[in-house]
RNA sequence: UGGGGCGUAGCCAAGUGGUAAGGCACCGGGCUUUGGACCCGGCAUGCGCAGGUUCGAAUCCUGCCGCCCCAGCCA
């Protein structure tokens, strides 16, 4: 099944959503909403998620929003706003003009919090944060009311106002809803709707020192914006119980929170804790790494937004907590790669070969098919000389059975050249290969032979002559563990391996107006990406996933 | 020993009382001027376990087991 034939089977938001406007417990248009964080650059997580929020405004003809819940300027800052935008578009998801942000919305929920205190339903509370801690009970006993939880309605007004105006000191008052501090449900033990602190927002600056908890403002920011369905992970389930006390107190407009459980990737973390130890303590470049289970990581390695929704969709939505094994993540990508990716030829380890009977100052231009899954990608010339790179791995001395590429004595295909036969090996003082000679067979031009025979193997070349030097960045996995989000050592489960720099590496001529973020697939090799860092001096490619190694597997197999 | 959620193949996932879709991975074969792509075939006598209801159960009932989330003035 690709993508442009599939229909997404229906799930049960879908089957919620639908039911809703039927019942007319909502009317169209139905509205979601994207409420990230801004305290970190979008991951695959995150990425899930949204799309889910997407699809379901886009399926049902409704609208989507994207507000930043920037509740706790501490951890928030300007530069996560801006990449979380860019990446959620570059993603293909749109929210139109429809940009808001919790911070806009403080004034009211003030407004709001002062109207549960005058109703009796939130008080000041002066303990501080231990304290509140010893008064919480556990799992399995009841918390203990506050000694401030009858304090008089014109008494905590008082207080409310002077938190406001900063006369009090960071951390030794909240404001509480009165609920139940016996409640099984924790969240619905007095949980805390206002602290006090003194930070720089990102947006409001020093306009307050208290902040609203994200408890408080999400589901009254969602009222404000008429969300029909507030889609997220299955964490705030429990959370719902609260959102709806808060929602049916005030007697405002009430959406209706649906939660999934969200997705994870093997061998990549997803906890922004960890992705920002990555980050911070330089086990990465960065948190656009090509490495990074970021978008922005992502688009840098060489992922198309349009194979990254397609992934995102195949997963499904349900209420289990899945673990996708990467290969599927590459499978989507290498589908998308393989249908829009022109072709041409590099060589990651040079090897040098010389056409011995091919005379010494000639050189001609071959034939090349740009996209064999795309005709209307047309061909193109490659050089051809007496003197190549070839791929230092598709020649071995001494092959085992399965090998079909070079040996001594053996006659290989140069993709759209000649057939050559492998007539010597030069090493050097250790031993090493340094050089094949070989002689060619002038009647083969183009790769077919007049006698019909065909060698079992077809290698990749560049013209040495004519070559574009260049460095290949391979990426492995970032972790050797399929799930270094859970347990145990995590920084010591990284892969020493996951980047191997070669910067040696030969390409087609062909390749020298490629800029950054052009895609490619060097033949037998993979999908490789033209990285930032490139320039004409120094040419820089990410290789983006390889291509299915038969030969790989087979040679793992045997180990 | 509280509250909430989840268990269908190695992974993801359909299925909502009528006899286990699909994808990834893997295995076999075909085709091939990329050991790529593509094509064909294989891959759960079984749906966490045990009972029960029923002509019939992954679907309903009962009991058990396992896993995840919650004790931030994080989101």
């Amino acid at each position: 099944m690709t993508a442009s034939d599939s229909t997404p089977p229906a799930d049960f938001i879908r089957d919620a959503i639908a039911s809703d406007l039927e019942s007319g417990r909502f009317t169209a248009p139905i509205v979601t909403r994207l409420p990230p964080e801004p305290s970190g650059y979008v991951h695959l997580g995150n990425a899930y998620a949204f799309a889910i929020s997407a699809r379901m405004a886009a399926a049902f003809g409704g609208q989507l929003h994207l507000r930043f819940d920037d509740t706790n300027p501490v951890k928030e800052e300007q530069e996560f706003v801006d990449s979380i935008q860019a990446d959620i578009r570059w993603l293909g998801i749109d929210w139109g003009e429809h940009l808001y942000y919790a911070s806009d919305y403080f004034e009211q929920l003030y407004d709001w919090a002062v109207v549960l205190i005058k109703r009796e339903k939130a008080f000041v509370c002066d303990l501080s944060a231990d304290e509140l801690r010893g008064h919480f009970g556990t799992l399995t006993e009841p918390g203990r009311n506050s000694p401030h939880r009858d304090r008089s309605v014109s008494e905590n007004l008082d207080l409310f106002a002077r938190m406001r105006a900063g006369e009090f000191d960071d951390g030794s008052r909240t404001l509480r809803a009165k609920i139940d501090m016996s409640s099984g449900n924790l969240n619905l033990r007095d949980p805390v709707m206002y602290r006090i602190l003194r930070a720089q927002h990102q947006r409001t600056g020093d306009a307050w020192c208290i902040y609203p908890s994200y408890d408080w403002a999400h589901g009254q920011s969602d009222s404000i914006e008429g969300i029909t369905h507030s889609l997220c992970s299955l964490e705030f389930e429990d959370h719902r119980p609260l959102y709806d006390w808060f929602l049916d107190e005030l007697g405002v407009f009430h959406p209706r929170q649906i939660e999934f459980g969200r997705v994870s990737v093997t061998h990549v973390p997803l906890g922004k804790r960890k992705l920002r130890v990555l980050v911070e303590e330089g086990h990465v470049g960065g948190w656009d790494d090509p490495r990074m289970p970021t978008l922005a990581g992502l688009r840098r390695r060489g992922f198309t937004p349009e194979s990254l929704r397609n992934f995102l969709e195949r997963v499904g939505v349900n209420k289990r907590q899945g673990i996708i094994e990467m290969a599927f993540l590459e499978h989507c990508l290498r589908e998308d790669l393989n249908r829009r990716a022109p072709r041409a030829m590099a060589v990651m380890r040079p090897l040098r070969l010389v056409i011995e009977n091919y005379p010494e100052d000639q050189a001609e231009e071959l034939d090349a098919i740009n996209n064999p899954e795309d005709a209307s990608a047309g061909t193109r010339k490659v050089p051809f000389s007496r003197e190549l790179w070839v791929e230092r791995d598709d020649f071995m001395e001494d092959p085992p059975r399965k090998f079909f590429r070079l040996s001594p004595g053996r006659e290989v295909r140069l993709r759209y050249a000649y057939f050559v036969t492998c007539t010597g090996v030069i090493k050097d003082a250790e031993g090493k290969v340094v050089e094949l000679r070989c002689s060619y067979d002038p009647e083969t031009r183009g790769g077919d032979a007049p006698d019909g025979r065909r060698p079992k193997a077809t290698l990749h070349w560049v013209s040495a002559r004519h070559a574009l030097s260049a460095e290949l960045r391979i990426y492995e996995h970032l972790f050797t563990t399929d799930d270094p989000d859970g347990g145990g050592d995590f920084i010591g489960n990284l892969n020493p391996g996951s980047l191997e720099l070669l910067g040696d590496c030969k390409l087609e001529p062909s390749l020298s107006g490629a800029s950054a973020g052009d895609h490619f697939q060097f033949e037998r090799l993979g999908y490789f990406c033209v990285d930032p860092d490139s320039s004409p001096e120094k040419r820089v490619l990410n290789r983006t996933v390889s291509l299915r190694d038969t030969w790989a597997r087979i040679q793992k197999r045997r180990v």
